[in-house]
DNA sequence: ATCGTATGTTACCACTTAGTAAAGTAACCA
DNA sequence: TGGTTACTTTACTAAGTGGTAACATACGAT
């Protein structure tokens, strides 16, 4: 597998289970076994699950007694959008007409 | 690995050599030959990296005489693009100001 | 102390991925 | 016909993924 952030993200959000688990995430901080509930799937695999999120920067998990709560990181989402941004001019039809909307209120959607 | 649509385009895109193929490929067809080029890499390396893309509908092939050129696809971006937008409240410091902007406009950006 | 709940670790499996080398196919060219 | 170019297929390897079962550990409650 590669190793730079980006595909990391990308190879994480690659697998629906993971999608679902942030999905859950969305609503703030859930333990361990919060987020196994909705799954058919044994505890090994989704803290697996949650190390491939971890390692890719998506989550981030913190200490609760026994608890180990995640919650929801925003940096590789950025990265992706800037990913897509690249492409964009061959896929979004729509590219053109947000970027005339920000150019005449005077800003940019990136930084 | 997982089959749908989605899973198949981010897990493409997981691959520095990949997404540099698709951004040769943003300046029009390009021939096999021509996209093993810049890389270090044998041939069989490149029509696996191409077959995955394909796979993934991230880019479509032709023929012409014994070439196999290949041409980008928008489709999975957009899905993609799509995706991102579901987790994009908790990310995206400028979500309100395109919202309020596009709100003004009287337009969606989707569809 | 001990029991149950929450979570992690280890060892193992089948399958996939990313690469290679070598051989095969297919179209054009002389 | 035979050679070259363009690309694919096959067979192999090493490493990674996604899952399991079984065991280990940490904490809170009784």
């Amino acid at each position: 597998m590669s190793t730079d952030h980006l595909s990391l993200a990308l190879s994480a959000l690659a697998h629906p289970v993971r999608r679902d688990i942030l999905a859950n995430l969305m609503s703030g901080e859930r333990t361990v076994t919060e987020l196994a509930d909705p799954f058919d799937m044994t505890g090994p695999a989704i803290t697996k699950h949650l190390k491939v999120l971890e390692r890719a920067g998506l989550i981030e998990r913190s200490r609760d007694a026994q608890r180990r709560p995640c919650k929801l990181r925003a940096d590789p989402f950025r990265e992706i959008q800037a990913l897509l941004r690249v492409y964009q001019p061959f896929w979004d039809e729509s590219f053109d007409k947000l970027d005339i909307l920000l150019a005449k209120e005077g800003n940019r959607v990136e930084e």
